[in-house]
DNA sequence: GCTCCTTACCCAATCGTTTGGGTCGGTCGT
DNA sequence: ACGACCGACCCAAACGATTGGGTAAGGAGC
């Protein structure tokens, strides 16, 4: 009946050291905790050196619970995604998860589904857990959470979607659209369309408009029948390639898919049409996971440096957390050119188009 | 400088409760919290009504810490797994989710790399932050941690891989191997290979017996130098796709990859050195990730329910934390045939293997 | 009229830390 | 030789909730 035997609760506390070492739990306190600068003035050298050393020897971990309780803070912070099991928020996660534990803290992970109802909610989950800041994965274009969270004082940072008038971590997706546009011209591409992502998500409406705005400079035209929104995973991407190719004219001899998922979910509509990926049309997607250059036909891609998209986040929540102002970050991404749109000369001409056609 | 400007610390306590009710804390507190055995006889009919009331209110809501302080537990589990930019945990870990939100409980996820040092650091962080039970997405064959866990008391089930003489929520992996087995003989395939995956995890092991067991019952045999071990990603799919080629004699007509990611890598190498999958080569995968059925060439795969796994691993965790004995659970796996092994007759003869070879 | 229940509450200790303020015996400066 | 100061501690009040015990008033039963 003892606590012990009643579960694993051994955990050594502060009153235990202090009984053991005959001195005050507050002088214990302070040598473990107070980083020298309140240490120092708390205990002699030679009691400081006991004190840690007992502590050491017994395995004492502070109680977080009770810490918080005490200083307000949890040392925890929630982040929100839209689903984890998309491989590219699972990867800013990853960053996130090593950059807080860097700092001591630790997170708590929810999926909202892209729903603004859960989205709410499940902050409102996290808050209720006393997270002292929040990391959200998931902003939808015109949402009001980013303002309430604002007017309750809430510190959270943005990431992966940003959202102009608050401080984000983000690729630099208008920039990551125009070097597809770059690209895709000079391989000498004239026709071609774009798989955009859901209208609500800065990333695909980013590198949509970066693609678009360079590809005018370019002197190209980018027809708005030709861009088709669509949900991000391979159904989605499937979905388009298809429409894509049911559309009256001439099929497009480029796609651009604003994420890999969806440039597989293509990819996989135009071979059904026949079509061969890399020669009959090109098709380049973005973030460049790790599938991308492993694919049987290997896809062309914008790399976008997910994990540290995932860790500036938390470098920028801190400073949120502290008090500070902070700009948002654009991490710089990287064209990764490969077989799905490598080859230079295969852009069919009119005159082929005509031909299939007929 | 006072708490609310100072943060968003306006939170409304038990305290402030009471004041404005004039009653004691104590009755506040039976009457929110207890469920109507303890909270008949704490408090009038009315005066319940009149506390519950004000305390939607103002929006209380209890302060977890400090209820954690006071009843020794957080309602909080720990999830380790090897990481959650791996599809297939990080579907798992969504059924955890919500699962564990089901049940009020929040959860905290960690990569460990699959390695045995991370496995256990992170191990000891969850613990400090005193969860009161793990979900253990990683354990390696042979480790020593379940039995050091069990020794501290720690309450803990195994999701996705199993250990034997712990409990686990799996799929039903040996099954799985051998519903492969069967639609590649039924197929007409006589010389296999099998991209096994990493030795420590039960599941490559399990999928890979499950798969040589039946086909030495169908009277077929699986050379040793055929089952190669490999990375769970696409590039240790590759790597082994390679590996396979090179090796002196004719090449298998069928390959079996333990995992989806594996056998997309497999295909890539395959189709680099000049065969297609589905005619030359048949490719089954193993979990049926959302890719498969949109991939270009689409990847015959064993649907393992991955939510469902993980769901199952929160409920047999709350009987373990309960103290109560449980069993392992074995998910059912179900065979989804598609274009990478359709067709039935492809299968090369010897003649036509001497050919290729010569 | 007395005891004995209920009913409807209140009291106070407790969980483990943190932290603003003592206190007490010496040492230093003059 | 005397006050100021400093080093090395101790005290106690929080933080917010839970919970084993009261207790006072009112009614039932004899």
């Amino acid at each position: 009946m003892n606590a012990s035997a009643r579960g694993r609760r051994a955990a050594v506390t502060l009153k235990d050291l202090a009984a053991e070492l005959g001195i005050h739990v507050s002088t214990v306190s302070r040598v473990l905790h107070s980083d020298t600068a309140v240490a120092r003035g708390a205990a002699s050298k030679a009691t400081a050196e006991r004190v840690r050393d007992l502590a050491k020897l017994r395995g004492y971990s502070p109680d977080p619970q009770a810490t918080s309780l005490r200083t307000r803070r949890t040392r925890a912070i929630g982040v929100i995604v839209p689903r984890l099991s998309d491989i590219v928020l699972a990867t800013m996660y990853e960053g996130v998860e090593e950059a807080a534990a860097g700092s001591n803290h630790s997170t708590f992970v929810m999926n909202s589904h892209d729903d603004l109802e859960e989205q709410r909610r499940k902050a409102e989950i996290m808050l209720a857990r006393r997270v002292d800041g929040l990391i959200l994965g998931d902003v939808h274009a015109g949402s009001s959470l980013v303002d309430d969270l604002t007017k309750r004082h809430v510190p959270f940072v943005l990431m992966n979607r940003r959202y102009p008038g608050f401080p984000s971590s983000t690729c630099d997706d208008t920039g990551g659209g125009r070097l597809v546009a770059d690209h895709l011209w000079e391989t000498g591409h004239r026709s071609v369309a774009i798989i955009a992502g859901e209208p609500y998500a800065s990333t695909g409406v980013d590198r949509t408009a970066g693609f678009v705005d360079r590809w005018h400079e370019l002197g190209g035209e980018v027809p708005s029948h030709r861009v088709l929104p669509s949900r991000f995973d391979t159904e989605g991407g499937r979905r388009a390639g298809e429409e894509l190719l049911q559309q009256v004219g001439p099929a497009p001899t480029a796609v651009f898919a604003v994420n890999d998922f969806a440039a597989i979910g293509a990819m996989g509509a135009f071979r059904a049409a026949g079509l061969v990926v890399g020669q009959d049309i090109a098709v380049v997607g973005f973030n460049d996971t790790s599938l991308a250059a492993q694919l049987p036909i290997p896809l062309t891609s914008v790399r976008s440096p997910m994990l540290e998209i995932g860790r500036a986040a938390v470098g920028m929540l801190r400073r949120v957390m502290a008090g500070e102002e902070v700009d948002s970050v654009r991490h710089t991404p990287e064209l990764f050119v490969r077989e799905s749109s490598a080859s230079v000369a295969f852009a069919r001409t009119e005159a082929d188009v005509a031909q299939v056609q007929g």
